[in-house]
DNA sequence: AACATCCATCTACTTCGGTAGTAGTAAGGC
DNA sequence: GCCTTACTACTACCGAAGTAGATGGATGTT
C-alpha cells in the first residue's frame, strides 16, 4: 500500500487536512471540510477514515474523548507518486510535456516564474554532480 | 461533458490510442492495449468504448467491416484539465510546487532541461506582453 | 448448405469511492 | 438515576470503472 499510493478526491482532501494539522478528530476533519465548502455528515467522514485506515493511509489512537487520526503516508510520497502516475498515464512519462501543459493552463506571477527558474538551475547542478 | 473531462486509467489508455491512430476499430484498440501489456477480452474493450461513447468521450462511424471509433475530445483539452485538476487537489493550485515534485520524481536529460528553460523563457515573454 | 469467424449488443458481476442512517456505548449534566 | 450528547461500529446503497460471458447477426470459405 505504501508503494504507489493513489488517493481519490475526498481521500486526498482528508489527507491534506491531516497533513496540515498533524492529527485531528473526525469532528475536526468534518468541520474543516465544511469550511472548505464540502459539507458532509459526521458518519460519512468517519466511514471514510475507517476505510482509509484499512488501506493503511491513516491510523488512529485514542484521544481524550474521541479517536485522533493521523496520516500514515508522507505528503512527499503521495504527491510524487500521484504526479508521476499522471505523467505516465497522460504523457507516457514525458515530463517536460507535462510541465508545458501545466504552464499553459494557468497564469503565473513573476515570482512563481522565478521560483521555476531556480528549480531548473538546481536540477542542472545536481545533474552535473551526478555524472 | 466537454467542460472538465476526467478520464480514468483504462479510458485514458484507450483515448491515447485513438489520438495516436486518429481512429481505430475495437480489435485494433484491443491489440494495441495487448501490445502495451494490457490483455483484455474483446468485449471488455467494446463495452468500455460503448460507455465512453455514452459520455461523449468518443464516437464511431460504420467502417468497412467493423465500427471505427474516434476521439470526441481533444488531447489538449483533456491533458490540461486533468493536470489542472490534480494541481488543484494535490497542491491547492500551487503550480510551481507541482513542477518541483515532477522534477524531483525523475531524472531529466540535459535536452529535457533545455526544453524546460525554453518554456519558461517563452512564458516570461508572454507575461511581459500581457501587462 | 454447413461451418467458422468476426462483430455488436445485452446482461451481469466485482470493486471502490462516496454518502449516510441506525444502533449501541460512554460520559456529563442535573 | 435518567436524559442528552458525542462518539464508534455496522450496514446499506448508489454510481462508475473494469471485466467478461452469452447470444445472435453477418460474412466469407469450401
Amino acid at each position: 500500500m505504501s508503494r504507489k499510493p493513489q488517493l481519490a478526491s475526498l481521500q486526498l482532501a482528508i489527507m491534506r487536512i491531516l497533513w496540515q494539522k498533524e492529527a485531528a478528530t473526525v469532528a475536526e476533519v468534518r468541520d474543516t471540510l465544511a469550511a472548505e465548502g464540502r459539507e458532509l455528515a459526521y458518519t460519512t467522514v468517519a466511514t471514510m477514515l475507517a476505510k482509509m485506515e484499512r488501506k493503511g493511509q491513516v491510523a488512529h489512537r485514542a484521544g481524550a474523548k474521541a479517536f485522533v487520526y493521523y496520516p500514515a503516508l508522507r505528503q512527499e510520497q503521495v504527491s510524487r507518486s500521484m504526479v508521476a502516475d499522471l505523467a505516465e498515464r497522460l504523457f507516457g512519462g514525458d515530463v517536460p510535456l507535462m510541465v508545458s501543459h501545466l504552464l499553459d493552463g494557468c497564469e503565473l506571477s513573476p515570482e512563481e516564474l522565478a521560483r521555476l527558474k531556480a528549480l531548473i538551475r538546481k536540477k542542472e547542478q545536481e545533474d552535473r554532480h551526478a555524472r
